[in-house]
DNA sequence: CAACGACTATCTATCACCAGATAGTTTATA
DNA sequence: TATAAACTATCTGGTGATAGATAGTCGTTG
């Protein structure tokens, strides 16, 4: 089985949306995916190592998921927000790089540097759909301060309150009769499940 | 001296907006205040309380500057905004509920009900000052999107990008010739300092 | 074909360290 | 002297990390 690594990445991740940065322990990883915490340790020499992976891997998932929303749908501010949306609805419900960017002031230099280049990159890209920075900034800002809210509350429909304004400020959205967005996930279930249980 | 408690919480809020829950423990926190550890425990019992302690300050220290500053500009949305700004160029760059919000869903019960409760009343606030509840929550979630996005980004400057929206749709702002604000801190500075250095 | 060496992936066992928390004692104040 | 607030000392448990042993795999080579 190669793809060990793999699911000590999706433990992680799925760790990292409930407690950042330091809410995940070899051990806990370890125990997850049926392993030792030493063998995690073979795949991921430092705990840096392995968070800084798994936002890498996060952001290059993002970004190709998106290009493929923008082929069925040419509104930028309506894709991103549903993709965020599915974060939301997922189970982790937030993305970890909300996580870790929200308390991002003491994780290790490689882990940040990670973290910056993954919000670069959604910026970036609005920016390229068109978007003037600033309108770019505020679509971010606002998606991403959904997110947290919709977590700190507890209740998902935070999320679509907070964003209903993004989306209805649209120019006349076409494909929008059925707003009920089909709760795509971002993040798809693994091969490898976690634990063995 | 009475205040011993101030500083502790003071040292606690500090180290929450870096970290959050995970960031600071209590020895850490003795050593910053000048004691040792134990004593914190004296005051907090545990880590759970003192969390949930600095939190409510915050949220009560909050929603009274807030009150005053409305006194001052009658537009909660600039009002709103302006607070949080002084916020991001304050030292600690975040509120500790935004870190923990984002974070929050393995954080001890009475803290996460504490987060739960500033969130709370910040939309309530917002509605009572006149705004739509998806209008304050779009408000709301963009101001705590931008803290995170600037702080991610390690650049101050990030926060009015994704701001500046905001402020640009209200009806035509009376004194907003000059919109540098003064960058107002929310938390003023304590009387006891941290490291008796 | 068989034997050897290198590589991969896991294991067991252990290290030093730091965490939150508690018990019991001392000091200072009112 | 009684209470409040600090102390010393210690416990238990979890942390990231490392060392060394053990199989399994694969390609080369004699």
């Amino acid at each position: 089985m190669k793809d060990v690594k793999t699911a000590i990445m999706d433990a992680a991740e799925r760790r990292m949306q409930l407690g950042g940065f330091g809410g995940f322990s070899f051990r806990e990883i370890a125990a997850d995916v049926g392993i030792k915490s030493s063998s995690v340790h073979y795949h991921f020499p430092t705990k840096e190592d392995l968070a800084a992976a798994v936002i890498r891997r996060w952001a290059e998932e993002t970004s190709e998921f998106i290009d493929k929303e923008l082929e069925k749908d040419r509104d930028p501010v309506r894709v991103w927000t549903n993709a965020f949306r599915g974060t939301a609805l997922s189970e982790g419900r937030m993305c970890p790089c909300t996580v870790l960017g929200a308390g991002s002031q003491d994780l290790p230099p490689t882990v940040a540097s990670e973290v910056k280049g993954f919000f670069k990159m959604c910026l970036d890209k609005l920016v390229a759909e068109g978007l003037s920075p600033s309108h770019a900034a505020e679509v971010l800002a606002t998606i991403t301060g959904a997110l947290v809210l919709a977590n700190a509350l507890g209740e998902t429909t935070a999320y679509d309150r907070a964003t209903s304004d993004l989306l209805r400020q649209r120019e006349a959205a076409p494909a929008l009769k059925s707003s009920r967005s089909r709760g795509r996930l971002l993040r798809k279930p693994s091969a490898t499940e976690p634990a063995r249980s």
